[in-house]
DNA sequence: CTACAGATCTAT
DNA sequence: TAGATCTGTAGC
């Protein structure tokens, strides 16, 4: 069953740890796809200036204060899509960033799924998905799905967003222990090992 | 109006 | 380590 309501009506921080293992589903004309979701990060309002609600009310950031569980999808550096589910009450300007996934359904298995940008490639999510409701009959929505065991778990700060001070620091990414769809910084990337 | 930097990713 | 490629936002 889908994530209803009162699932993203709460603290971004805590829908972004109970959004890890849940599965996110693309319907559309092509076919279902569908990935779990391993990776998020929690912008928490106007105040987070990693948050694009800082910004205030514009025509980007307008949807991040509207009702929970509404898609917001952006564009970052010309050519790579980030899916966000909208949280909090209305009027508070907040999102959570799926980071990495995955795949379920529908996606090839080797298909990298970690990386916002990717997660939106391989789930075909672009800006037409953007404003959409997760609730209804819309395209994309999160089924509910059993969650991580507590110590798998892993808590730690936000991915690129070194320019928000005193926020960049904050521990506000969540990810699966050991997932492979789990983004990893390039300065902190492994070397590719062949054996 | 122009300039610039960004919640990234890939190839070199 | 830099380039792709576009848009919101700031600055003139």
């Amino acid at each position: 069953m889908k994530l209803g309501f009162d699932f993203y009506d709460r603290r971004a921080v805590q829908v972004a740890r109970d959004l890890l293992g849940q599965v996110l589903v693309h319907e559309r004309a092509g076919g279902r796809v569908a990935a779990r979701i391993v990776e998020t990060e929690a912008y928490i309002g106007p105040e987070d200036l990693a948050c694009h609600a800082s910004k205030g009310r514009t025509a980007r950031t307008e949807v991040l204060f509207g009702p929970p569980g509404t898609a917001y999808v952006f564009l970052v550096y010309g050519m790579h899509h980030c899916f966000n589910a909208v949280v909090e009450p209305e009027g508070v300007g907040a999102a959570v960033l799926v980071r990495g996934v995955e795949p379920v359904e529908g996606i090839a298995a080797t298909v990298r799924t970690d990386g916002p940008g990717r997660v939106c490639k391989a789930m075909a999510i672009d800006l037409s998905q953007n404003r959409t409701s997760l609730l209804g009959e819309g395209p994309l929505w999160v089924e509910a799905a059993p969650r991580p065991a507590a110590r798998r778990i892993v808590r730690g700060p936000r991915i690129g967003v070194d320019y928000a001070k005193e926020w960049a620091d904050r521990p506000y990414r969540f990810w699966v222990k050991d997932s492979p769809g789990v983004s990893r910084p390039s300065s902190l990337m492994l070397p590719r090992r062949n054996a």
